[in-house]
DNA sequence: GTACCATTGACAAGTTAATTGTCATTATAG
DNA sequence: CTATAATGACAATTAACTTGTCAATGGTAC
């Protein structure tokens, strides 16, 4: 009931409500959501996907993904290449505008990590994220 | 950039993602929703709170809470008492219903967070709790 | 005790990040 | 070449919030 592992999953509950409140507030400024982030999140640094693609990986439906993706084409951070795979679904990758606002995210966030990660040893930031990443490969 | 810092915040998003599918799916046919379960969380086991201070803990705002408390009360799973501190503001607290609802939740999660956690020894547990708690507290 | 400011609950409208459903169009596979 | 699957576009809906406003009441300072 009160183990470490109900624990953990409580912690990330709120964690992600802190971050995502502290994320937001450096990200409306730059004329993005949190959504947009995320879909410019998989293509960094240059990765080439489609809206589907994009949507399966994110566990997302492919409408969702598809408006966001639309909105950042609209804005030009993201362009399409031809798919070699399917002619009516380019593969979407960062324009250098993307690429270089999403460094600008990355860079402020990292301020905000840093402070939170300041008095937290590096052996214990290795194991947490090797947890981490054991548990949401075991829930998916 | 590609820290164990950095990739912790990215894993702690997708495992809210992954978490809330699979605990909004038991969470349906019991009638309630993700913010009523956070409500009775905040209330469970016999936690006396009245509507500004759950707001206030949760970081949310008063009234998301208060029309979230006005469902559970409709539910007869949470009842209000006499607040010494305030005539107005009644100290919410679970029902017999709302404890032993929320206890088939603790459950059904409990069944989840066994099969995620299985393989990961209770030290690295035991770690990556501590470290998610500081870090939490290093945000708020 | 009364005037005053703060707190609360109730209501309304708006927002973000998503969903499901449907459609026409176009691809790909048999 | 035809059937079926995949895609993009559009619409309506949802959950979980927000901000703003209001009236009623409560606590407090005088």
């Amino acid at each position: 009931m009160n183990s470490d592992a109900y624990q953990i999953t409580w912690l990330i509950r709120r964690l992600f409500r802190a971050m995502s409140q502290r994320s937001g507030e450096h990200l409306t400024d730059l004329g993005i959501t949190l959504a947009d982030r995320a879909v410019l999140e998989f293509l960094y640094p240059e990765q080439t996907l489609s809206v589907p693609e994009i949507a399966e990986r994110y566990q997302v439906s492919r409408q969702h993904i598809q408006v966001t993706v639309n909105h950042l084409l609209d804005m030009r951070l993201l362009t399409g290449k031809d798919n070699p795979r399917h002619k009516r679904s380019p593969l979407l990758h960062l324009t250098k505008k993307g690429f270089n606002l999403f460094e600008k995210v990355l860079q402020r966030d990292q301020t905000l990590i840093d402070a939170a990660f300041a008095k937290i040893p590096n052996t214990d930031q290795k194991m947490t994220r090797q947890t981490l990443e054991t548990l949401l490969h075991n829930l998916s």
